[in-house]
DNA sequence: AATCAAAATGTTATCGATATCATTTCGCGT
DNA sequence: ACGCGAAATGATATCGATAACATTTTGATT
């Protein structure tokens, strides 16, 4: 596909101008403040923006003034002469795709997260997807920050070539240069593993399609963890659904000879498919299996019986996504960083 | 809470300059293109507007010339001059939160749709929430879309003082002239009622919290098309969880007298809770009891047996709620729109 | 009271685009 | 070749904020 020239929306045209929607009510700019309040408009630029070169009574006058008055900030005006956007895009894939990674809420609560802290610090949460990154406001923004695409694959390395700072959510990449935060999937592994050999299970199942980076590294620090402690079978469904998890365990359970006693799923809905498969074979869970699932979904807590699960911080991972991107933005220095992750002990 | 007095963050100081991120290569402005294609800037602006004003060769040699060059739009300076942000806040509830009243990808689906078509249009989306409303880039925005708040209650009256436009979605309230997009929950409610008449079904139970104005409307729908086929029960959990559903659902079979052949509940969790219920108690699904859910959630197809559910077009709604929002900022004349469901019939 | 540095405030230029109005170029008929 | 209206292009002002530099005010010290 070729990058196609330059072409903006015909947004305004000074030959016959067809704009409807021109605000009528006068907007009050800083000019005008300073005439009411007696001062330059650099002395109310200041006095906004707290600025120590001006008296405190005269910020305080000022302040009350503009509230008064709903005075706002022209954003575009400040970003222009600032040379800067104070915006940050943020890529997320926002179609229903079946056998998405992880579970849907996902993205949302990194999204939360990431918000909070960003618009904390001033700058503005834009919203694009993978189809949409080369359109103006995007291309304009100060950095970008990647989610649900993994770290490596084209759209980083488009991204990356464009100079722009970039943080991605996921699991990193060993050569790679690329900030990467994501949650500790490997000791995600090793904690499931640490509570089955607690409980003294030694056949066990692992459900999950390791070709996602991701589930590559939880299942590779579980079976880690086991050595020595007892076997893994590694059963790879290509989804991450529900059904995927029954049709697994069920054909599992036709096969003579394939006894285990108990299933590290690499997500909540495997695991209750898996649980579910079980129930109808009649064998009872955790008694002859325990499961343990991935992401403690909202749905892992009331499912029944209630499902042992690793939970994953994503709003913490928010946050941290910004502070990184911040500090690119800012020219300090940033390295990558995993966050852990809680087993949360049910009854499976 | 009293609103507070306008700060701005210290982005820049004149006195100290401790910005450490400016960029330092030079971006190239329509001045610079207008210099090297040996025309005026004004020339470069209307050609890379597409204007007729300009030859179509003169066009394409500028817009080629900015391709080659990789020149980018300086979003401030064209929004600065035409008075306008070009960018529109959502706000969405981005923390979890139990008990949310739709299942939980529901918000990225809308804001998928909203995303697409706002930005195909030439706007940004801003992303926000409820408690960062009160921020510069969004108050700057040229309208405002709620997500998840419902047509009514402090946050809608709140926005609606700003005079910006504004869109919400949820269910329409009748005096109200504000600008709703949402599902007709009320058909919803009938077309699940139709299902149980063809079926013969008659001692129904419906599921849900009525308080929600969704919820009720999918209630009443249902109850009126049921009228003179058969008799409907309200449950009223207090959450949409499948526990939720479990316990409702279990507490109803252990009265005696109270037989039911169909379960319509407000949510797929609430239905699958409601199934599991009636497994455990050695009710057949459906022979003995039919369950229709609702919002067909991606787990609803892939649960067992697979969940007969009504759908709702989410994405098509993030569309209609930014088709309404440019209307509105075009000033053309925008009005409230349901959309259609769809029962999904499976094996419950 | 005079002096002078520090504090407070003000003046002017600038960010990069588009609207308005002015000017030049083009095409065509006579 | 000339003239004239239409088409194409250009010069200047402007949007609303902040930086850099200039000026005035303050107050402490002699």
């Amino acid at each position: 596909m070729r990058s196609h020239p330059p072409v903006f929306n015909p947004l305004s045209d000074d030959a016959l101008n067809k704009t409807g929607a021109r605000r009528t009510e006068t907007v009050l700019t800083m000019e005008d403040l300073a005439k009411m309040a007696g001062v330059s408009k650099i002395t109310v630029s200041r006095a906004l923006r707290d600025s120590p070169l001006v008296t405190v009574e005269t910020r305080e006058k000022i302040r009350q003034l503009a509230e008064e008055q709903g005075y706002r900030l022209n954003v575009s005006a400040r970003n222009l002469r600032m040379r800067r956007s104070y915006s940050v895009a943020v890529v997320v894939e926002m179609t229903p795709v079946k056998g998405r990674p992880m579970s849907d809420p996902y993205p949302l609560e990194l999204l939360g997260g990431i918000t909070q802290e960003l618009t904390t610090a001033g700058y503005s949460v834009v919203l694009t997807s993978k189809q949409l990154m080369d359109t103006a406001p995007v291309q304009g923004a100060d950095g970008m920050i990647l989610l649900g695409q993994g770290s490596h694959g084209e759209a980083v390395r488009t991204l990356q070539k464009t100079g722009l700072p970039l943080v991605v959510w996921g699991a990193p990449e060993p050569g790679s240069d690329i900030i990467v935060v994501g949650s500790d999937n490997r000791k995600g592994g090793v904690s499931a593993a640490q509570r089955f050999i607690e409980q003294g299970r030694s056949k066990l199942v692992f459900l999950g399609d390791v070709d996602h980076a991701e589930v590559q590294e939880r299942c590779a620090g579980f079976i880690d963890a086991m050595n020595g402690h007892g076997t893994v079978h590694i059963m790879r469904p290509k989804a991450f659904t529900f059904e995927a998890g029954f049709d697994c365990i069920s054909s599992l359970l036709k096969k003579k000879g394939s006894a285990f006693d108990g299933v590290f799923a690499a997500s909540d809905l495997l695991a209750m498919g898996a649980i579910r498969a079980l129930a109808e074979k009649n064998m009872r869970v955790p008694e002859n299996v325990s499961v343990i699932g991935y992401d403690d979904t909202p749905g892992a807590a009331s499912f029944v019986p209630p499902l042992t699960s690793v939970h994953q911080y994503l709003r913490d991972g928010g946050v941290l996504l910004a502070r990184k991107m911040l500090d690119l933005m800012n020219g300090n220095p940033v390295a990558s960083e995993m966050l852990p992750t809680t087993l949360m002990v049910r009854q499976t």
